[in-house]
DNA sequence: TCAAAAGTGTTATCCTTACACCCATGT
DNA sequence: ACATGGGTGTAAGGATAACACTTTTGA
């Protein structure tokens, strides 16, 4: 038999079987009063996510139609974040695969609909907002709970290796805490089953702080912080954020609600102004306090000037 | 009526028909004789793929299932690329999800199916090897038929806009060459109708050279290089692509085969060496021609030492 | 001896970081 | 006057890019 024809009998075999419902879910995003903000539904455990149907044009309008009839928000930048079939619910004589976007926003449009709303996405995650400091639920809750974890594996090499990776994630031992690994950090916790949708399957030790959702959608919701937090710093993402006019420290807080750190003002400025991502609109604002402020307004067109990022290459001289 | 019973009532609606098959399709990638290839079936037109079975545990097991049964080629590293709903076969009563994957192996394995076989990918991008400087015919071809199209939009503000989009992509006007955007070029050929694929639904101009293939195949390929040259700068992947021990030019010139472009060497090895990313192996070999060079091996440790990428915002010290 | 590849040194420049300081307004 | 936020200058350190040059082998 040759291979065509094998794979020709592979796929007839799988048969009716092999067919899956899909499901699409919006990480949406806005920061007000310096704080990132997930859009939600239900009792704020629920992203905005529904089926996708046949009388959705695409992926992307399927989602949005989702979105604005749950929560009456139109949808402006979006972009896909990750696809997975999941796990729990093979059992159905259907997978169900579930396909996640990332979208961005102002909270401008009234939420018309009365059952969703808008929580702060460090309620679901405490420990990632570091504007105070570290919080102290890291190292008196986290590091002894995933210490005492690591150390309950029976092989040796693999209790080395899970310390090394909660090191790394959590920042223990001398290490820099580096915000883009909001993912790690969740997904560790869910391994060492410290997250109540962790538990939920066996019932285990008590969930350190932090609000839990609906299925996996916390972990969808890490997916978004995660890749925003990285994106921000090679794209001019930042501004699907902002009102049309904003003052420098305005657009500051809002990277800080972003990133959960501080940023070093003076020089926050100048990298703003050395890549030309913004211009003056003239006027000003006495609405801050203080000194009257310079208002800015995103110079459009550096999504059309090449591209941001630096290539890290040495290339040679053409 | 709630918006709670309007969501219900509407996914009642839908009922049966918002199901789908779900297809899995993988760019594997090697680098072998200075020439990044990957692996195919059929005519060298097709990329490795199949639809996603219940058998499958999960969506990479999927994957790796069927690329090899198809080729016999086992696959190490695994990414997903993205994840779209084709748009052509709506008009079945089920729509096809396509899920993409790049995977980074070598050419060792034996691969054992006659129907499959590595083609070097600059076969389907002539256009993007830029190793030996800007081939004649982007200049030839390319620049007179972007523009011809860019000027053939009614409106003026859309001649401007595509005229300044095609610019971007290939370099023209005293633009550098930028590598990453091997996509947006196909894309611009594919709108322009200048590849075949485009011209298949309606026959329009004579295609541009390179190879096509099948479905959205080529499509698909050219997200894999353009993801590929973005991350070997932040990430050293390109490792999954050498041999446990290689030359310090050799794995310059495997980076030059992805990024399509030379690179110069004093400052490619001090990069390396700063980074500390490989370490001796103590040996040296002489297969080379001219003086034995060192042998190097990846050091897997720095996959452990936090991230390899730099910070772009100027944080604040804790 | 020469071609080919391996490898080292050095400098100018730019970017990032950190520190210090002055400016304009409201209370 | 002073608190608050707005805004500028500058110098140290590190990374990058470009140039020139020496070393070791096989043919």
């Amino acid at each position: 038999m040759d291979d065509q024809a094998k794979g020709t009998r592979k796929r007839r075999a799988a048969g009716k079987a092999d067919t899956a419902k899909v499901d699409l879910t919006a990480v949406v995003v806005a920061v007000s009063d310096n704080e990132p903000c997930v859009l939600t539904i239900g009792q704020g455990d629920t992203l905005p996510s529904g089926p996708l149907a046949l009388e959705h044009r695409s992926l992307q309008s399927g989602l949005r139609g989702w979105v604005e009839e749950q929560t009456g928000h139109p949808l402006g930048y979006i972009e896909q974040l990750y696809t997975f079939a999941d796990r729990d619910r093979v059992e159905l004589e259907q997978r169900i695969i579930s396909i996640s976007y990332l979208a961005l926003t102002r909270k401008e449009h009234a939420t018309a609909s009365s059952r969703s709303g808008w929580q702060s996405w460090y309620e679901y995650f405490p420990w990632e907002d570091q504007r105070a400091g570290i919080p102290p639920m890291v190292g008196d809750i986290f590091q002894p709970r995933l210490i005492e974890w690591a150390d309950g594996a029976d092989d040796r090499a693999i209790r080395r290796e899970r310390r090394r990776r909660v090191a790394i994630a959590f920042g223990f031992d001398e290490r820099p805490w580096n915000e883009d690994l909001a993912l790690k950090r969740y997904e560790l916790l869910y391994e060492a089953a410290l997250v109540e949708e962790a538990s939920r399957r066996s019932n285990l030790a008590p969930p350190v702080p932090g609000k839990s959702m609906v299925a996996d959608h916390r972990r969808i919701l890490a997916t978004g912080i995660a890749r925003l937090r990285s994106k921000i710093k090679y794209r001019p993402v930042v501004f699907e954020l902002m009102p049309p006019a904003f003052t420098l420290l305005q657009l500051q807080r809002t990277v800080e609600a972003l990133a959960g750190r501080l940023i070093h003002k003076p020089n926050f400025r100048r990298l703003i102004e050395q890549h030309e991502l913004v211009e003056e609109t003239g006027e000003t604002t006495t609405e801050t306090g203080g000194r009257p402020a310079k208002l800015y307004r995103f110079r459009h067109a550096v999504l059309e000037e090449g591209q941001v990022a630096g290539a890290k290459l040495p290339l040679a001289r053409a």
